[in-house]
DNA sequence: CATGAATGAGAATTCATTCAT
DNA sequence: AATGAATGAATTCTCATTCAT
């Protein structure tokens, strides 16, 4: 007796790949383990999909897609402060709602695959543009190189970190980590900005009082 | 006319491998392509390390023994500023020195294979105490889990992240990046240091004023 | 809004099938690719068909339907020139009419399909009747095995073979050949009718000279 | 225990490939079965011809090498009648000691793999320039297209028409023909020359007394 | 130490066909 | 009559490893 709707299929082929592809990485997952956690015949992954590459595609553009969406709602009128803190609670919440998507999406390797490279660089790009304003907010120098090299993806690499390290670590030990809870990631959220406001703000003071020149 | 010493043979394995591991992964890579690239017949490979998966062991255990190497020459007397950046500039000394067999070591995802696992735990344990010292002399609080979790692994990985994001363009673009120079990593080694320790004092001195305690 | 009747699937189904069998073997067409071209759904050709195989059936017994009917149509009283002329000319009719369709039926290698073995063996037999009366009328010995073997199937070859070699020739370069128009076959016609008629006379001379059995 | 030295496993994929191939054409046959057939690991095959295509394409290759050793040893001084006699019974020698390999060589439809469309080309090129001595040796019109359409192959194709007729019925029937022995053949080179100078010079005399222009 | 042949399991993908709608 | 989802077997090819030489 089949249960599955049309709907069901592709999607418990999308969800069973974000969880493999996030535990074992993309090239040590086999169709048809996918196929056998998904429930389902291994040769609808290329019905829906077109093939392997065919998923992970899938995964890095909903990724990118919800990673923009939550980034872009920041476009009220806010304090650097507060600019900052509202990129930071919507990171947090874009990660802990989409942990495994987000560590697919953003830590698979891609550089045997020219269409994946080519379709991380397209998202790179716009990514940046979307970091400018921030920067500008908070008086960083978007030309300069080295404040570029720290600041580019920071606030977001910070939390993916922990994010990672989270996710290894209750992969290892087959647990989950309860402490992880709201109130932490609000306590969480507050010090990461207090941290990065402050941190920058060492950086901004120190460079208006000794200005210097790059290529 | 062979000119291969016996320690050639073994090197260019260890060499090749540290190369296409960091470019497409572990699992992405096979073993004749690696003794293609290592212009070594493939029996070799089984022959020094045990399997595909020994090489990895390897690189691990190297990665992670340089690294310890280059964070343990911290020893002498120094102020809490001065710890920060001789921690941050010997980062950087290993990243620089050791890009791929970082890369390799400390981002391959391991979780289909038991081995890795134990051997990851194991150096991940060895490094937290590491750690401890620093976290110590800054005036962070080592029991507080959101602390811990900004900053386990923070500098590593803000350094990493970098060095990721270097290496994932130039390999994308085939072009190596000159930009990035002793100069550059000067002046990157200084505003990372007055960033971390003006954020961590903006902490410490919030904490002071309103302590909390954590579980 | 779809303008198919009932007639024009099983058609389209069929004139994609010649037209691909014929390009590229049977076994070297998928159904997929079949139902793509004739713009069908790929079920329909079980439908109508019963599978693949009643596909490559139907078409060998139209063409050797066709074939028959151009061959038999030479039941006048004619010279044993004439008549060779006559078959030549229908042979002739047949292959540019039906170009295709006669490269899959006589071409398709069979020995892995018992019942298109059963097939041809049915259709075989069946031509070998019509041949032995212009053998009779131009005086060879339908008992020669030798004679047999020369022209048992000499003047469809020998056609059959001009184009096939047109058809792969127009195939691969992706051109048709102006060149074989009505003035081209109306002499080809006529000189092969010379060649044979002269060729077969030199043999039926040289024998009654000479006679000799043959079992 | 291995029986087999290096060279038998070769060998022995080879054979079963002309084997199969000619009876069943090359897209109807299995890697696993071809395997099978050659008592051979599955892997042997990429391994020493780099795919299935590569097995094809050393067929074809030797094929063409041996018949064109066949055609070309026919540099003495001849009569035109010695000629075709000398090319008739050339062929028959290998096509009875090739049938299978040339069947595969020259019947196998590749309009669906580049490679081999390419290698087909090559070989048809060279071939064309063998026959112009022959066609000028016994006086037809290398620049008259319904000449060369007729005598472009013709000896070759009738000659493999009979040996493909002869293999599909040994195959379908899985009886050997005996009487298709050396006797056999010598009255074959003998009636098929004759047949061929025959017509030929019916053509020629045709033409010489109505001469006229092709473009 | 080094080689090239060999192995058997497994990779991703495509196959012809079936079936419920 | 027609569709698109589903199936399970089959496809070619590559995998890491072993072994005799």
């Amino acid at each position: 007796m089949k249960e599955n709707t049309r709907k069901d299929t592709k999607q418990k082929i999308f969800d069973a790949a974000v969880t493999l592809f996030a535990r074992k990485g993309f090239h040590a997952v086999g169709i048809r383990e996918l196929a056998r956690v998904a429930e389902v015949n291994s040769a609808m992954l290329n019905y829906y999909f077109g093939g392997k590459i065919g998923i992970l595609k899938e995964i890095i553009n909903t990724a990118h897609q919800r990673h923009r969406e939550a980034i872009t709602s920041t476009d009220e009128q806010l304090t650097p402060k507060q600019h900052i803190n509202r990129v930071i609670c919507n990171f947090i919440r874009f990660f802990r709602d989409n942990t495994e998507l987000a560590l697919v999406a953003f830590d698979t390797l891609p550089y045997d695959i020219p269409e994946i490279i080519e379709l991380k660089k397209k998202w790179g790009e716009a990514n940046i543009q979307l970091l400018e304003k921030l920067f500008a907010d908070i008086g960083l120098d978007i030309n300069d190189t080295v404040q570029v090299s720290i600041f580019n993806g920071f606030l977001a690499n910070i939390i993916l970190t922990h994010f990672r390290g989270r996710h290894a670590w209750e992969q290892a030990t087959h647990r989950k980590i309860h402490e992880f809870n709201d109130a932490f990631y609000e306590q969480y959220a507050e010090m990461l900005t207090r941290f990065y406001f402050n941190g920058v703000n060492g950086i901004v003071q120190h460079i208006n009082k000794t200005p210097q020149k790059k290529t």
